[in-house]
DNA sequence: ATTCCAGGTAGACACTGTCAACCACAAGGA
DNA sequence: TCCTTGTGGTTGACAGTGTCTACCTGGAAT
């Protein structure tokens, strides 16, 4: 398997199909278009990618490569809580920003996920990123990631920042009777409540009543 | 538009679809399969729904409609906070149990909502019962539904639940770092996590430092 | 008796993913 | 130098999809 030439045209049905998911989403995006955007015949791509599958999963993989790397680049925060704040809104921006790659990534059925270990790899690194986070607001560094109460946070906060994102773009929502300044302060009332129910937890497991951290407010 | 016979064959259409849905998701789900497995010509649904998105909407509001009625039947809690719990649960136990006809509801892209209005009044109705719970959970029936404080509680209640939902339902989270035991509790810490975030709030408002409220374990 | 039309049929069209066969051409021994 | 081989491209076919059009049919309304 030496990758003699690289063939570019592999990589340029990669970006073609990432320019089309981002204009239509996921459902929108066919094979026979890639091709026929790249002036190449309907088959060429398959010379490539044994199936469609497999150029969903590598359009996956990508997609939680760069979102993992937005959340790193996030801007941080002065304190552990106010960190685990930024990395909620750091979250919530990339889903604003690329409704359709969020989708893809976690609104849409993945390939089977045993078949592509290498996009099972990035969305890992995600989801530690996000351990990390919660690690070190509730007790700095010396907690091990693979404690379960930590876990079961960084759960609990991923939920609320996947949730409310997902709620946001399903369509939903926005017939309902909430409006749009509500919708528009609805994350940055979430975070803070994360942060409440978490420091809350701390301060019970450490015996000492502390006031509920200070968090920045949202910055609109 | 006289309903001159109810023309069942509008009425199996629907089940079926329903029942496709169930068995293979709503990308499974094809006009004309349902049609093949009626007995019936490819073109006879058509007679009664314009368009595949039609028979689509008209899903989406009957799940709607189930989806309601399962909330509004779960078992009581004895107080606000242990009810909201119970519809914490109970939410997260229809997306459990019919996790295709969940995906229908928040995971896919619906029909332009404005071309269906009677799709988007049982996606209201839905949410009015979870604006009600946390309502009677903040302050009991005097406050209005209205206010911006209790819909942005009731987005983050919902943010929580639904994201636990999506998030697990997704294949992403079973190939990561977590095991299945962790897994099984993440949604009851999540909803301890609810109650400590709200009450919380609700002592820093009413200026009395209530300990967190006693909420019902989970039932295994 | 005639007309009308809701509700069914069959056939066609453009589109999709994918299989198969064919082709070009550069690399590498013989 | 010729022959083989394999990579990356082509065209053509096939089944399956949603949807348009035209056609039929039986019962109700006039």
């Amino acid at each position: 398997m030496k990758p003699r030439k690289p063939s570019d045209l592999r990589e340029a049905c990669v970006t073609e199909a990432l320019a089309i998911i981002e204009e239509a989403g996921v459902e929108g995006l066919k094979i026979r278009e890639v091709a026929r955007r790249l002036g190449v015949s309907h088959q060429a791509p398959y010379k490539h990618f044994p199936s469609s599958e497999h150029l969903l999963a590598e359009l996956v993989r990508r997609t939680y490569q760069t979102f993992a790397e937005h959340l790193e680049n996030r801007p941080r925060g002065n304190s552990p809580g106010e960190d685990m704040y930024c990395m909620g809104l750091a979250y919530f921006q990339f889903a604003m920003d690329h409704p359709l790659k969020y989708r893809l990534l976690f609104g849409t059925p993945l390939p089977e996920p045993a078949q592509h270990p290498a996009m099972m790899e990035e969305a890992r690194k995600a989801f530690t990123l996000l351990l990390a986070g919660v690690a070190s607001m509730k007790g700095g560094e010396h907690v091990g990631l693979e404690q379960k109460g930590l876990q079961l946070d960084a759960l609990f906060v991923w939920s609320v920042v996947h949730g409310m994102a997902s709620l946001i773009q399903s369509a939903a929502l926005h017939q309902l009777v909430l409006d749009e300044a509500t919708l528009r302060e609805a994350m940055p009332h979430a975070l803070a409540s994360i942060g409440r129910a978490l420091s809350a937890e701390f301060a019970a497991a450490s015996g000492e009543p502390t006031k509920s951290k200070a968090l920045p407010q949202h910055t609109p």
